[in-house]
DNA sequence: CGGTTGACTTAAG
DNA sequence: ACTTAAGCCAACC
């Protein structure tokens, strides 16, 4: 196979977009950003927002999140929770339980859909890729 | 193009 | 701790 086979790879690290876009957007900072997120720890949407300079766009760090499960290299979406703590995405897994046993599994205690000790739990990527 | 929706956040009562 | 309200922005219809 000599042939020139440049197709199929091209490191395509992308997010892939809703609409199958792979193009430069706010995503691409979102996943990257995720990606970030040391195991055993879990930080916010709007951290993130932050994060990435939107700020204020914590809502779409969330839609971005709900793609997470279709974009490649994977994102540990299990580690991103709202701005108390809470699973509010839970939902979005393979099962509502998933998103916990996941994080126990990385050792983040959840206690009624909630982050044990959030505070303490909680990864700034403003102060940690700082 | 416009209204609605959503894995959000902060503030105020 | 709980409810309301307003701000935010991409995707969807």
């Amino acid at each position: 196979m000599s042939a020139t086979k440049k197709s199929n790879n091209e490191a395509r690290l992308k997010p892939v977009r809703p609409s199958g876009k792979t193009d430069d957007s706010i995503f691409d900072l979102i996943y990257a950003v995720a990606r970030q997120i040391p195991k055993g720890r879990v930080t916010s949407y709007g951290a993130i927002a932050k994060a990435i300079g939107s700020g204020k766009s914590a809502r779409i760090v969330g839609w971005a999140m709900s793609n997470a499960g279709r974009v490649k290299p994977k994102v540990p979406a299990h580690r991103v929770v709202n701005s108390v703590g809470l699973l509010s995405g839970k939902h979005a897994f393979k099962t509502p339980n998933y998103m916990q046993e996941l994080l126990e599994k990385e050792g983040v205690q959840v206690k009624n859909d909630k982050v044990v000790d959030f505070k303490t739990r909680f990864w700034n990527p403003l102060e940690e890729l700082f």
